[in-house]
DNA sequence: CCAAGTTGTCTATGATACTAGACAACTTGA
DNA sequence: TCAAGTTGTCTAGTATCATAGACAACTTGG
C-alpha cells in the first residue's frame, strides 16, 4: 500500500483504523490475539515499522495490548462499574456478561491506625484482618484492594475469603446477608511497581484509587477498601438523581 | 494550529477538509471568493505555505481556482447524476463535460450467498467475479462499486475491467451490446475508513449507498453492484414518469 | 533444551510536512 | 499613477513519515 496519491492521511493511521474496524465489526473479539506484524504489514502492503507505529497508536488508547515473544491481543472493552449504594463486583462484572473472579494476595494481621479506627468504629490498635485481593474479569486484572476488618468481628477471614473468592460469600459465612456502601472516595494516581505487576499494567500507567466503607443495614460499619483500579479498564458510572 | 498530537492526518489537509466542508454546508458558494491565503493561515493558526497546499489539493480536483492578484474562487458543483433505466457512468459524467475514469482496486473470486444468488438468478454457491472499483469525473473520486458477476458467464472479467476500464466497455467483451437497469435500491450512510481512503474523504462523511442490478434485454440478470457514492460531489436525479 | 515465531530496539536513509522569511507578479480601487 | 492586497515562487531548516535491515528479548510448543 504506498500513500494514496499522498491523500494527507499517514499510512500508520489507514493501517490502525483498519484494525480498529476489525475488532469494531467482531473479525477480532477480545482477548483474540491479532496476525503478526509481519502478517498485517503484508496484507496491507507495508512496512513493519509502520505497522508497530499503528499498533502503538492502538495501544496507547487500550485497544490493543502487545505481550513481546507472544502476540498483540484485543483489549477487552473498558468495563461499566456503576457506583451504587449496593456494588458488589461479582455483581457488575457478571451483568456485563464477563467471567468474575478474586484472587487472595496475602493475608496479614495488622493493628488499627487513628484513620481506620475511625472508619471502622474501633479503637485505636484494635486487631484487624488486612486482605490484599485482587479482582479480574474474564481473566483480565481490574483492581487490586486492600480490606480491613475486625479481627474480633471476623476470626479467619483470609482463609474465609480465599475458600469463597468473594468478598460478599465471605461476609455471608459469618452471617452477613446484606451490606450496603457508606462513603466512597475516588482519586487516581500512577500505579506503583507492586500494583503493575499485581494489575499486568506497565509502569506509569494511571490508576482509579477507591476508598470506601462497607456498612450493615444498621449502619455499622462491617469493612472499609483501598483500592486500585487499572483506569484503562474501566469506566466508573455515577447515578445522578 | 500543531498536528493534533500527531493524529496521522495532515494539517494541509484538516485545513482543505475545513475549506470543502464550508463549501458543502453552503458557507461558501459556487463563484465565491475565500477569504485571502493569510486569513485562512490565521484562523487555522498555520503556516501560509500549509495553507497553499490545501488550496492546491481542493484545485486539483476542480473545487477552488486561484486568480492570481485577486483571490481564490469556488468552483465545486454537484455531478447530476440522473437515475435511468439506461445508466452509464461514462455517458452520464461526459454528458457533464467531465471526464471520465475508472480504475480497479481489485478482482477476486467469490461465491453466491442467499441474496446475490437471487439478484443474479443462479444457484447458492455459484463462482463469481467480484470487482472492487472506483469511478472518478475529472479526476475526482464520486463512488466505489463492488460488482459481482457469474464467472462462467464472464470468465477473466476482472483483467477485462482492468484493460477497458470500463463496465460498458467489458461487457461488450462478452458481447454484451446493450443492458438496462432492474432494480435500484437508494439508502445512505457514514463512510467507512476503507472507502473513505479510496474517495478521498475526510472520515465521518455522509455516502449514498445504491444497489442495483442490471439485466440484459430478455430480463435476464447480468451483473449486480454495491456502490458508495460521495454525497457531497453529486446529486441524483429521478425522472418521474 | 531447542527451534520457530513473536515483539522490542537500534541505526540509517530518503521523502514529505510544516514553518519561516523574502520578494516577484498581478489585480483592484482610490 | 499609486498603494494596498492578492497569489506565485524561491531558499532554508526542523520534524515526522516510511522504508530497510539487523539483532536482542521473550514465549510457545515439541
Amino acid at each position: 500500500m504506498q500513500d494514496t496519491a499522498s491523500s494527507g492521511v499517514a499510512l500508520w493511521r489507514l493501517v490502525a483504523d483498519g484494525i480498529e474496524r476489525g475488532i469494531a465489526d467482531g473479525r477480532f473479539s477480545a482477548g483474540d490475539k491479532l496476525p503478526g506484524e509481519m502478517e498485517i504489514a503484508e496484507t496491507y502492503r507495508v512496512n513493519r515499522h509502520t505497522v508497530r507505529r499503528a499498533l502503538a497508536a492502538l495501544a496507547e488508547r487500550g485497544i490493543v495490548r502487545a505481550e513481546r515473544g507472544s502476540g498483540t491481543y484485543v483489549e477487552a472493552q473498558k468495563l461499566a462499574y456503576p457506583l451504587r449504594s449496593r456494588t458488589r463486583f461479582s455483581e457488575i462484572v457478571g451483568a456485563e456478561g464477563r467471567e468474575p473472579q478474586g484472587r487472595l494476595i496475602e493475608a496479614t494481621d495488622d493493628l488499627a491506625t487513628r484513620e481506620l479506627a475511625r472508619e471502622l468504629g474501633l479503637k485505636v490498635g484494635a486487631p484487624l484482618v488486612r486482605i490484599e485481593a485482587i479482582r479480574l474479569a474474564d481473566r483480565t486484572p481490574i483492581c487490586v484492594s486492600t480490606t480491613w476488618l475486625s479481627a474480633e468481628q471476623f476470626p479467619g477471614a483470609g482463609e474465609v475469603f480465599s475458600a469463597t473468592r468473594s468478598m460478599t460469600r465471605m461476609l455471608e459465612h459469618y452471617g452477613i446477608r446484606d451490606y450496603r456502601r457508606g462513603a466512597t472516595r475516588i482519586t487516581a494516581g500512577i500505579v506503583d511497581a507492586t500494583d503493575a505487576a499485581r494489575l499486568d499494567l506497565p509502569l506509569g500507567r494511571p490508576i482509579l484509587v477507591v476508598d470506601a466503607t462497607d456498612l450493615n443495614l444498621e449502619g455499622k460499619p462491617l469493612v472499609t477498601k483501598h483500592s486500585r483500579f487499572a483506569a484503562e479498564r474501566v469506566e466508573f458510572l455515577v447515578e445522578n438523581g
